[in-house]
DNA sequence: AAAATATGTCAACAAAGCTGACATATTCGA
DNA sequence: TCGAATATGTCAGCTTTGTTGACATATTTT
């Protein structure tokens, strides 16, 4: 049943014109950046699907193989979620074994994150094809532009 | 009440090295593009939660000014996801008069979908603070160096 | 006339974010 | 040493945005 709110034809107050490179707004990196995005994701979301985790799981895994010993708080910052997000996904991770969590040395109220034998696997997995479309995405470009690319990606974040 | 399920010290399958660039694993750009792509849309994100609008509701906003008299299968295939998730976010968004739908001329069936004046000044300044940091991102770089950060991008997409 | 297509809609569910409130263990500072 | 601050965990409830499945309508195609 297409919507009865639908126009004939488009009104005064109806833009045609597309939205293109005026007012200074790069409008083309802007929609690449999503594409690019909405894509790299899609990898690792595939085989995640398989075994009951998602994306937050995906975050999570990758960061605590990146920095094993990690903090809890560590983590929060890097992801910039709430501890209560956090928790879900965290609990699920330790309960299956995949993260285990040690008392800190020097501060005992302090959580550790290292993966297991069986989270860095995974972490491998998921990572996989990801490079694997950075790579085929750098092939073409010198040693020297692959750098200016990570020096882009970096500019981008916000400091801190 | 910090876990109890907490190890005092790492046990044989606690793995502690950090995952580094073995196994051709390219974990530094994985990683650069989850910072980028965090940073870049916690912008309009902001925005948006003072509207009540969403980050679904910026993309669509987006690709309707930028491709104004797609059809709603266009903005399916772009976004790849399900006419249910679309339809509640376009709805919101034709109902407080930021999109219009207009019967399509040689097929009655389609509702072309183009922004009004209200949206194309919201996807506007949902777009600004983003080409702000690109803009910043890209400042020293040449010309021709920053093709290569588009052409990078592009490759980074799935063909089709 | 039947089949295919474009769109809309109902209902139920799931993932992953949020806020607010409160508990515990530990460390730090006056 | 004692009270405040910190690191973490947890309960409860809510929101956004995705999913599936089923079905309806209008229009176009075969």
């Amino acid at each position: 049943m297409p919507s009865e709110r639908a126009q004939k034809s488009p009104d005064a107050d109806t833009i045609t014109d597309p939205m293109a490179e005026i007012d200074d707004i790069d409008f083309d990196i802007i929609e690449q950046l999503f594409f690019a995005y909405r894509d790299f994701t899609s990898d690792p979301d595939a085989i995640l699907s398989k075994s009951g985790f998602g994306r937050a799981h995906h975050r999570v895994v990758h960061f605590v193989n990146r920095r094993p010993g990690m903090t809890v708080a560590d983590l929060l910052d890097t992801l910039k979620i709430t501890k209560q997000s956090l928790a879900r996904v965290l609990k699920q991770l330790v309960d299956s074994g995949f993260v285990n969590q040690v008392e800190g040395v020097r501060d005992r109220r302090q959580r550790r994150l290292y993966p297991t034998r069986k989270g860095r696997d995974l972490a491998l997995e998921l990572a996989r094809p990801q490079s694997r479309r950075i790579t085929k995405a750098l092939s073409g470009f010198g040693p020297e532009e692959q750098k200016l690319i990570g020096k882009f990606l970096r500019a981008m974040v916000d400091p801190q």
